[in-house]
Formats: structure tokens, sequence, C-alpha cells
DNA sequence: AGCACGCCGACT
DNA sequence: GTCGGCGTGCTC
């Protein structure tokens, strides 16, 4: 794998000149690559993976990525020069580039898609034009006739050297700002030009020392002392750096100095004494890059030692591993995968590689991320979406360069520049926000973590409590290794699980709004014994939607087809699908009635309930509406955590992740909503859903229950969560999927046509069935259809669904197929303003 | 994706 | 009559 890192072009040590030229990737949906030309002296400079600027078009300044380097001059075209070199080395790797390519080949993108998702913006370059004055034009001298907006632009640019066109748009407070601009130039008075900015900054601190001076000559620091009694704050001052640095020691120590905050902090000393010590040539102040991520040595020890069970898994992976490339953990709730991934880590890192440690998004926690630094330190690098551009880009920096041997991520982390992998984790991998819809590249992280391992050698371990149909399906057929955990961790037992039949216990007037008289009675029981409850309801705001008494009125979205949910803290009216929001309003737009009533429940009424209902309960909810701020996610976590909260109410996030021993009692509020939805996965989801909510209750010696409410008891689904018997959902599944032909035996592509005309939608999926039809064959091709939810952002959908034949080689041919008729259906005229967004593997 | 060039309505 | 709308088409 180390060949990967040695880019550079082959050292010739020929004299001639050769003409190179470069093959470039714009962060633009373009389908193809640009043919740039090397200037001589950049030769030696321009390697496949650093970023190049360069001009494309009339005057926009890109920078893009070299994707490969030849002598092949262009034949009917006059390459433009490459303008300048960005890195001395490689920023993607070549196994990254080979990635890439398949992640557009795959997923039916443009490679600059994929470049655009991969890359932090901190290492985007943007272009902005500017303008600035003309370097033969004086404003104080030179007399020209003008018009009051471009005497304003002038002014502003004698103050300021350079505006942005936003910067004049604003400044002249006018959308038409480009004439003036335009009437400058002519007059001579300005010009323009591009300018790429780096924007990642690495962070800096201000750091103080003793100048050399002091340390190097014997005696002149007693001498100071002598000189500074007079002055005794500037004493104090040196006192205490002394003692933060204690230079007497070791002279050595104050080349690092220390950080300036750590005086100026300190209230017993004063800014100002420092300040004169530093003009006085005493100290001096000096900057120093720093990371971003606070250093910790690990101690490179596991915390606890492997149980027996998980022992005997890590040995049987290992021993797959000698045989296959993939291999599926499945592990119940509890079980303690991870240890064992920390294991194998530290294996895979001994043996010198790195190593991908993936994560859905919500299974990211503090909890985890602490567990893994305990042990791998500063060799462990983070990538979440929270973390800032500049963080990302250090990640990616600190891999190449060797820093960061183990990534813990999220989705977006297979992006990373690795280039030695030995190693690849994907945990709870049947997890659907795996896949990112939109925008493109509509990718799946578990199959291009599967790719990318395969690319670069590497093993992968897939982990879960609940695999997905295809992955097991995959262990079943020989292709990956299958090591099960039957036994929770410390011999805790797995949770009881009890059904609430709802609709005869509304019968029985047992129900308090949507609490069942059971359900509340055992909440009431675990707070009485101090434990924790945990109650998930899938769906955020108060209300999926109002309906007014009097004439059913019922608020939808302007924009989609859908209707708005009310959401009460902000007494909001709120479209989940586009964002748009309204104020709640007080009686009925329609009739004027005062009767506005909220239908149905989300996270936000069961919180409000239950603190009517049980005034005594501390309640917190988690959901995206509590969530948004970077750090309430942790403050909620801990403060559950901790115990200053009893009740957690929340969606899918409460889920994932969250270890909580305290947890005795798990209530899922309306199974129903989760059961009943209209797709070919939709059991296995119920089953995912509802097995790891339960995997929340009662850890530790503690037996957890787990009250499930749901109209209808008798569904076959709930015995199989109750026996945990994943191996009859498997059999009955993938029967289903077989005798329907749907994944694991085929391959799906969602094809989704979007108009703002709905019969224009309607007409154009006409045309593009019939087409793929003709390219495909007739069976292969379902629809067009309009989705459950027809309209969104003000544009009519249709959907058309193909399903093709597992084997690759067609699949190839298929899309090639697909995105000719998409192409063609562009060209016709009647279609014009349609989009076409085709979806490989839809989840 | 931008941004330029190019053909039709309301204004100095 | 022009300014300016945004509709197609190209960018190495």
């Amino acid at each position: 794998m180390s060949e990967l890192l040695n880019f550079n072009y082959p050292p010739e040590p020929s004299t001639d000149r050769v003409t190179l030229f470069a093959d470039v990737i714009l962060p633009l949906p373009l389908p193809k690559l640009y043919t740039y030309r090397i200037p001589y002296e950049m030769n030696d400079e321009v390697l496949v993976g650093v970023r190049v600027i360069v001009q494309f078009g009339a005057k926009k300044v890109l920078s893009c990525i070299v994707a490969d380097i030849h002598e092949n001059a262009p034949a009917d075209y006059q390459a433009k020069y490459i303008l300048d070199v960005l890195d001395d080395k490689p920023i993607i790797t070549k196994p990254q580039l080979r990635l890439f390519k398949w992640i557009a080949d795959y997923y039916m993108c443009t490679l600059g898609e994929v470049i655009n998702a991969a890359l932090p913006s901190a290492l985007k370059l943007s272009s902005e034009s500017r303008i600035q004055l003309h370097p033969h034009y004086n404003p104080e001298e030179d007399e020209l006739i003008l018009a009051p907006q471009e005497e304003k632009i002038i002014f502003a640019l004698n103050n300021n050297q350079a505006l942005t066109f936003t910067e004049v748009g604003n400044l002249l407070q006018l959308k038409s700002y480009h004439k003036f601009i335009k009437s400058l130039i002519q007059k001579e008075a300005i010009i323009i030009y591009e300018q790429v900015s780096d924007k990642f900054s690495p962070k800096v601190v201000k750091k103080i020392r003793l100048t050399e001076h002091f340390v190097q000559e014997e005696g002149l620091l007693e001498e100071l002392f002598n000189q500074l009694t007079p002055q005794p704050k500037q004493l104090d001052v040196l006192l205490n750096y002394l003692q933060l640095v204690p230079v007497h020691q070791d002279i050595n120590l104050n080349y690092r100095g220390t950080e300036k905050s750590a005086l100026t902090n300190n209230p017993h000393l004063s800014a100002s004494s420092i300040n004169t010590l530093i003009k006085k040539g005493v100290l001096e102040q000096f900057d120093q890059i720093v990371s971003r991520f606070p250093m910790e040595h690990g101690n490179q020890q596991l915390p606890m030692a492997l149980s027996e069970h998980q022992l005997q898994a890590k040995d049987e992976i290992l021993g797959l591993f000698k045989e296959k490339d993939t291999v599926l953990l499945h592990g119940v709730t509890g079980s303690g995968k991870t240890e064992v991934y920390i294991d194998l880590i530290k294996h895979a890192l001994d043996s010198g590689g790195q190593v991908l440690y993936l994560l859905p998004e919500i299974a990211l926690t503090a909890q985890i991320v602490t567990r893994l630094m305990k042990v791998f330190g500063d060799k462990l690098g983070i990538y979440h979406s929270k973390f800032s551009d500049n963080e990302r880009a250090e990640v990616w920096q600190g891999i190449l360069s060797g820093r960061f041997q183990v990534i813990v991520g999220v989705r977006s982390s297979i992006f990373l520049p690795f280039h030695d992998l030995s190693l690849v984790i994907i945990d709870e991998e049947h997890e659907p926000s795996y896949k990112q819809y939109d925008p493109a590249p509509r990718y799946n992280a578990r199959e291009t973590g599967l790719m990318m391992a395969h690319l670069q050698g590497a093993k992968t371990l897939l982990g879960s409590a609940t695999p997905s149909i295809e992955s097991y399906y995959n262990c079943k057929t020989g292709r990956w290794g299958l090591v099960s955990m039957t036994k929770r961790f410390g011999e805790a037992k797995l949770p009881e699980i009890e059904l609430v039949d709802t609709r005869r216990e509304q019968q029985r007037k047992n129900m308090h709004s949507h609490f069942s008289a059971k359900l509340l009675t055992e909440i009431e029981e675990r707070l009485k014994r101090q434990e924790q409850v945990i109650l998930f309801q899938n769906r955020r705001g108060y209300a999926p939607f109002i309906s007014c008494d009097e004439c059913s009125w019922i608020p939808k979205c302007k924009f989609c087809a859908v209707s708005l949910s009310y959401h009460k803290y902000n007494n909001e009216l709120r479209c989940h699908y586009c964002g748009y929001h309204e104020r709640m309003p007080h009686d009925c737009p329609a009739c004027g009635a005062t009767t506005l009533k909220s239908m149905g429940f989300g996270t936000e009424k069961v919180e409000d309930e239950l603190k009517l209902m049980l005034p005594s309960a501390e309640v917190q909810r988690m959901d995206l509406d509590t969530t948004k701020k970077k750090n309430s996610y942790q403050q909620i976590i801990s403060d559950f955590e901790s115990g200053r909260t009893n009740v957690l109410v929340g969606t899918q996030m409460v889920t994932k992740g969250l270890d909580f021993e305290n947890v005795s009692l798990v209530g899922i509020l309306n199974a129903d909503t989760i059961i009943n939805f209209p797709d070919f996965r939709a059991h296995e989801r119920a089953y995912q859903l509802f097995v790891q909510v339960s995997g929340r209750a009662g850890r530790k010696g503690k037996p957890g229950s787990v009250i499930i409410q749901t109209r209808d008891p008798l569904q076959p689904i709930f015995n199989k969560v109750r026996s945990n018997d994943y191996s009859t959902l498997y059999e009955h599944e993938i029967e289903e999927r077989m005798r329907f032909g749907y994944p694991p035996f085929t391959r799906m592509i969602r094809i989704t046509v979007k108009h703002a005309d709905d019969k224009a939608a309607e007409n154009a999926a006409i045309v593009l069935t019939k087409d793929l039809s003709d390219r495909l064959g007739k069976q292969q091709v379902l629809g067009p259809e309009v989705p459950y939810i027809f309209k969104i952002r003000n544009l009519f959908l249709q959907e058309i669904h193909i399903k093709l034949p597992r084997d690759s080689t067609n699949l190839k041919a298929a899309k090639s197929q697909i995105a000719q008729a998409i192409f063609n259906l562009k060209l016709l005229a009647d279609f014009k303003g349609i989009r076409v967004v085709a979806d490989v593997d839809p989840v």
C-alpha cells in the first residue's frame, strides 16, 4: 500500500523539455475532466492529487484536483495553463481517487460532485471577483465625470483597497450595481481581479517566554530580580512565569514558553506590567501553531479485559479474516461489541495500518469518543458533522501526515485521505442514515466503506444487533463470515417486552391521552425507585397536524403536499420537508371558529403531557428541535447521565449508542406508525427500531422492561422482537424479497422526475418510462407513479423504479442506458425545466 | 454550477 | 429607442 504515498511523477533524469498536461477534476457537476497545460517550471510540482488553480471559462478562477498527468496534447482545442500549485504534497491519495471514481460511476454522479462532498470547504478555494482602483488612476488628481454611485464606489475603494461584487451591491443598496462597475472600468478608474484565498488557517496561540539573553548567560536572571525589586508588579509577573516554566531548573523549557493567557488570566497580575516587560525586552511574545484537538496520550491499555464471549468473538473474527475479507458481527444489544472493536483496532494498528471506524451520526457520542480516546490517545481522529470546517481540514491533514491512525467518524469519513487502510469497521451497519439522499453523491457509506477496504486490501467488520437483510444474506451465501454474540455483557438479561393494546385500553377508558394506565404506573414505579425511563415517539413537534373542529380545515404547506406540524414551544406551524413556517393562527382562517385542535402527537406533546401527569418527574426531550445548538445534545445526555433528569423523551436519537446503566424502562408510545409504512423494508425497519430501542433498557444486572403501545398487538413482528428472533424475521423477509424480486436479489434504482408543472412532470415521467422500458426491458421498469408526498418545494414528483439483475457487467451497461435516457429526456423541448434524479440503491 | 450571449416588455 | 428580464450553451 505504501506505493500509494509516492505520487511523484517518474523522476526521469532526462534533459528533454517535456510538455505535460494535467486532467483536473473541477468542483462542478460536469461529466468529464478538463485538460490544462502544466507550465514547464511546475513540472515537478504538479502531482496527481494536488490542488491547482486554473481559469475556467472567461474569468472564473477555481481550485481543482489533478487526477492525471500525461503528455497528450489535446488535438481540438488549446489547453490553458495551470496558474498555480497549492500543495507541495498530494491532498488526495491515489486509492482515494480510485474510490471517488467508483462512487461517481456507481451512484451515477460526476466526479466534481464527489470532490465537492469530500473536501472540507476549508480545503476548497473560493474565488470571488473583486475590484480595486486602477493603478494609474488617482482620484485626487484625475478629474473624471462620475455618477454619484460611482463616486461612492471610488470613495470606498480609497479606504478599503478592494471590494467584492456583493460588497458593492450592499454599499449602493442596489441589485443592479453592475452597470456602475462596467462604467468605471471603461473610464479606467478601477480594475477587476480574481482572488483565490486559502481559507484554512491553523489555530495560533499567543505565547510568551524570556528573551534568549536572560537564559543564555548565567547570573543574568538573578541580576534581573534585583533590578525589578522596585517594581513589585513586574517582579510578580516574572516569578509567576518561572513558576509555570521553571527555567532555572532546565533552561530548555524556556523555548516553549507558556501561553500568554496563563499570565493575563491571572487576576493578581497586571496586564500592563506584562507589556512593560515585553517592551523592556525581558519577555518576548511569539505565535505557535497548535492543534484544535487536545493532545491526550492514551495509555494504550484496554480499560477492561475482554470477557470470555468477547474474546471468543474476537478470535473468531480474526480466524475468518484469514479467508474472507468481510465479516459481520451479529451481537445482541449490550453484548459489548465496542470492546471487541477496540481490541481489533489495536491489533490492526500493531500491524501498522490505518483504521476507519464508522458510526451513524446519532451514535457518535461523547461517551464513545471518550472511551476510544482513553485507548488510542492522540492517534485518534474524530470526524463529525458538528465540527467546524477548520477542524475537519485538520483531521484531513492529520491522516495525510500520519498523525492520526484511527478515525472514528460519520458517513462522510469515507472521503478521508486514507492510503494504508488495514481495517474498516462499520458499526450499526443496518442504519439507513448511512445513505445520503440529497444532494449528490447519493452514496451509501456502508457499500462505499466496503469498496474502500477492497481497494486498499483492508478487512471490513460490520456490526449490528439487527443486521440488514442484505448483509445477513451475504453471510448465508458464504461471501462474508458471520460471528454471533448472543449473550449480553456481564450476564445482563435481555429486557422483558410487554404489549399494551391501546384500542382495548381506550374502550376500557384506561388511556390518559396517549399514555396507557399501565405505562404511567410503570413510569411512576421507576421514579419511586430512582430509576430512569426512556420514551420513544417517532415524530418531533407537538402534533403532526391541526384541524378545525367546525369546518375540518387542515393547514398545509404552501410549497409541499404535506400538512404543517404544530410546534408548541415557539407556537409555529412548520413543514418538515422544506422548512416553511408560519405562526399558529389563533382561530380558523377558513371559518373563523376558535376550535383549532391538534391531531396526533409528537415528542413535544409527550413531554408536555407527562410533565402534567407526573409533576414530580424531571422530563427532558431530545429531538432535532432540542439539539440544534452545538452543545445542547451533550448537555441533555449529561443531565440524564447524572440523574438530573429521570425521563428522556425522544425520536430516533434515543435509540442509538447511548448506554445508561440506570434505565430500567423503555416505552414505545405508538408502534403502529412504525410498522405501517409503505415500503418493502418496513418490517425490517420496525424490527430494528424496536430491538434497538428495547436495548436501551436494563444493563449490568438490572433487568429492564419495555412497554410497546399498539392498536394491533397481534402483528407477528412483536413476537419476533419479544423472542429476539432474528432468524425467523430473516427467513420471512428473504423469502418475500426473492418472491417479489427485491434486493438482495435485484438492484434498485429510483428515478425521480421533478417539475413545477404537475402535467409536465407526469408526461415527462411517461416518456422516460417508455424509453427506459425499450432500453432495459419492460419487466425491469416500474411506474411511473406519484409518490405519497407528491410535491416538495413546489416541484411535482413522479417516481420510476428500476430493478436490475445482480451481476455487475449488466449493471454498468444499464446505468449508462439510464443516463442516456435521462440525457435525451432533457433535450426534449416540452420538458424544459425538468429535473431528474437517479438514486442507486435507495433506502 | 456560473456566466455570457441573445431575443422580447416597460422605462430614461 | 434602451435597459434589463432570464432562456440556452459552453467552459480545457
